[in-house]
RNA sequence: GGGGGCGUGGUGAAGUCUGGAGUUCACGCCGGCCUGUCAAGCCGGAGGUCGCGGGUUCAAAUCCCGUCGCUCCCGCCA
């Protein structure tokens, strides 16, 4: 990036070895100490930062300009380098055992006084932040992330060329299908009354790619779903989506281990953990009480019911006897109070339990706790054998339906034990999900994509609840970094699958009719996956939410404060579409809500 | 749709629980001094509708109600 028009050498590459040569250099003014003579500037570009030095003496021309620079005045020097004097090197600095002495410098373009201060130290508030995002920008920390970013995905697409993968684009102007998470729309004007939608995923496009015969492709993907944030959610996103044709579970698996490995040499210099872990949905459910476990630590969840089976404590029998589980997790030495202790409790009912009984492992191995006095000895030896437990540790046990006894001591789990950052990476498969989940109100919904393989259609028509599926998830550090699966190739599978899933196949013709008549024509076996790359790079740079590897996101109601989006339009527009806004909303502007 | 946290000169915080004069700290900004600093230093100065609206009170940054914004979580995210 180093000679342009403006400049022959970037700041940040300076080293002792370039004592002596003359350089030009052009960025903007970090940091300004006037000595009232000589006068030192840091200089800042995109490669980092190098000191430049003004001596009045050596360059009494630019006496005038160096007094009166500011915090991120664009400037640009000319001047030889040379080894700083005696003990002022810098060692904090990769720069620091050079500097600049200007001969000249010109102020390429000045700078208002800041809204906020640029170094890393202060805390600004984010929605201030991303109103003037250019200046965050020049950041350290966003350089960085964006960086990393870049990084990853051209670590991605190196690894997808390398292994033949065709990059296709797909469209972003979709028909809706009302499945799934709630679509954007956007307004035909040449169709009035019509919509498009944006995708959520390019998921049918790449399967009529692979009927096409693109052997294998990929894209770096822009999806969209309309639904509420998260600090690990935006309402657009982007996807490294691929798909192989002929391929089976394994083919995705092992391409996402050497897409991970390439990301994270890229970025961290490092290699995690191969081959990746795996663990099947009910595993991950029973061990952690989630399908996306954080396995960097252990305090697994083990089942108590053996140890209750035959018991006279009536509280945990009652329990088991009544369909429900009895289960624990040792969660070691927390080096609580009594009142720390019952804390958790509380936290336990916060969470869903109807209660939580804890106990703390002393000396000779006697157990402390509110209900100490009604176990067995034999209970009490099961305990902590089950748990693992030594003098010190605090065990938590709760009975209760097994899904409650699974979110909860899962929860637990993760506000006890996990580590605070990423520091180390720990990647995990999971497999063998089930077919179906059931909604709130009852009903079969699909818990992939209704595209999904189930692993036995006889199952999946016989026993939905207990069907299993071909999809997996990619999970690291306990969060869920994306999902693929093996797919329907067979139109009539695929029109099972809506059967069971109670789309008359006159609803199923009109939505996916078009896509039920592509599976009739050759489809070969095929599999495939979506990485979710804001949600790993924010990992890999140990940032506590997406939008910090984002460099234009939105606020958690989806505006933009630096752009103003989404905003009102003129008449005119909605009147070339066909669309008028609802009275009571003009009548809401009218009042002055929702400015 | 629901629950929690936050909102105080340009920035970050303390003050709010327990009402009593816009008080304090750090940074930045403006002016002055200063020739080896690197978060430079020293002296001086300007700068606030305590998010907004209403209520209680002799008196509100502080208590109450509402509202807006930002954020974390639940729901939602095939």
């Amino acid at each position: 990036m180093t000679t342009t028009e403006y400049r022959d050498t970037s700041a940040g590459a300076l080293r002792a070895d370039d004592a002596g040569r003359e350089v030009t250099v052009a960025g903007w003014v970090a940091r300004r100490r006037d000595h009232g003579g000589v006068v030192f500037l840091d200089l800042r570009d995109a490669t980092g930062v190098v000191q430049v030095v003004v001596n009045p003496e050596e360059a009494p021309a630019s006496e005038d300009a160096i007094h009166g620079l500011r915090s991120e005045y664009c400037i640009r020097v000319r001047g030889a380098v040379r080894l700083r004097p005696g003990e002022t090197a810098n060692p904090d600095l990769p720069t620091g055992e050079v500097e600049i002495a200007a001969a000249s410098l010109d102020v390429l373009s000045p700078s208002s006084a800041l809204p906020f201060q640029l170094d890393e130290r202060s805390d600004v508030d984010e929605g201030r932040r991303l109103q003037y995002r250019y200046l965050d920008l020049r950041r350290s920390r966003m350089t960085a992330n964006l960086r990393a970013r870049s990084k990853t995905v051209a670590a991605m697409r190196r690894t997808m060329e390398e292994r033949g993968f065709l990059e296709v684009e797909t469209p972003t102007l979709i028909a809706s299908t009302p499945e799934g998470a709630r679509d954007f729309l956007v307004p035909s004007r040449l169709r009035p009354g019509q919509f498009y939608a944006l995708p959520q995923s390019p998921q049918l496009f790449k399967q009529l790619l692979m009927i096409g015969g693109v052997d294998r492709y990929y894209q770096i993907a822009r999806c969209y779903r309309d639904e509420d944030f998260r600090a690990d959610r935006q309402v657009e996103f982007t996807q490294l989506d691929f798909e192989g044709a002929f391929w089976g579970q394994e083919d995705v698996l092992a391409t996402l281990e050497d897409i991970a490995l390439a990301v994270v040499r890229a970025v961290r210099g490092t290699e995690p953990v191969r081959p990746f872990p795996r663990l099947t949905y009910a595993e991950a459910m029973a061990r952690y009480g989630t399908d996306k476990p954080d396995i960097r630590f252990g305090m697994e969840i083990a089942d108590l019911g053996p140890i209750f089976a035959a018991t006279e404590f009536k509280a945990f029998a009652g329990v088991l006897g009544d369909g429900g589980s009895v289960r624990g997790i040792n969660a070691g030495k927390l080096g609580l109070s009594r009142s720390g202790l019952d804390g958790l409790v509380a936290r336990a009912q916060e969470l869903g339990a109807k209660g939580l009984v804890w106990m703390v492992v002393e000396d000779g191995g006697e157990l402390r706790s509110p209900v100490a006095k009604f176990l067995s000895d034999d209970e009490r030896a099961g305990l902590r054998a089950t748990l693992d437990a030594e003098t010190g540790d605090v065990l938590l046990v709760i009975a209760d339906a097994p899904r409650v006894v699974s979110a909860v001591l899962g929860q637990l789990r993760l506000e006890l034990g996990q580590p605070a950052g990423h520091d180390e990476l720990a990647f995990l498969f999971v497999t063998d999900f089930p077919v179906f989940e059931r909604t709130p109100g009852g009903d079969l919904a699909p818990l992939h994509h209704p595209f999904t393989s189930p692993v036995s259609v006889e199952d999946m028509r016989e026993r939905p609840d207990e069907a299993i599926s071909k999809a997996y998830d990619l999970v690291l550090n306990g969060s869920e970094l994306g999902s693929g699966s093996v797919r329907i190739h067979d139109p009539e599978v695929q029109a099972q699958v809506f059967e069971v899933l109670g789309i008359t196949s006159e609803a199923a013709e009109r939505r996916f009719g078009w896509f039920l008549e592509a599976l009739r024509y050759g489809t070969p076996p095929h599999a495939g996956f979506a990485i979710g790359i804001d949600r790993l790079v924010a990992i890999l740079q140990n940032e506590p939410n997406i939008r910090e590897v984002i460099p234009f996101p939105k606020t958690q109601t989806g505006a933009d404060p630096l752009t103003g989006s989404p905003s009102r339009v003129e008449d005119y527009q909605l009147s070339d579409l066909g669309i008028d806004i609802r009275p009571e909303i003009r009548a809401m502007w009218a009042e002055g809500e929702d400015v």
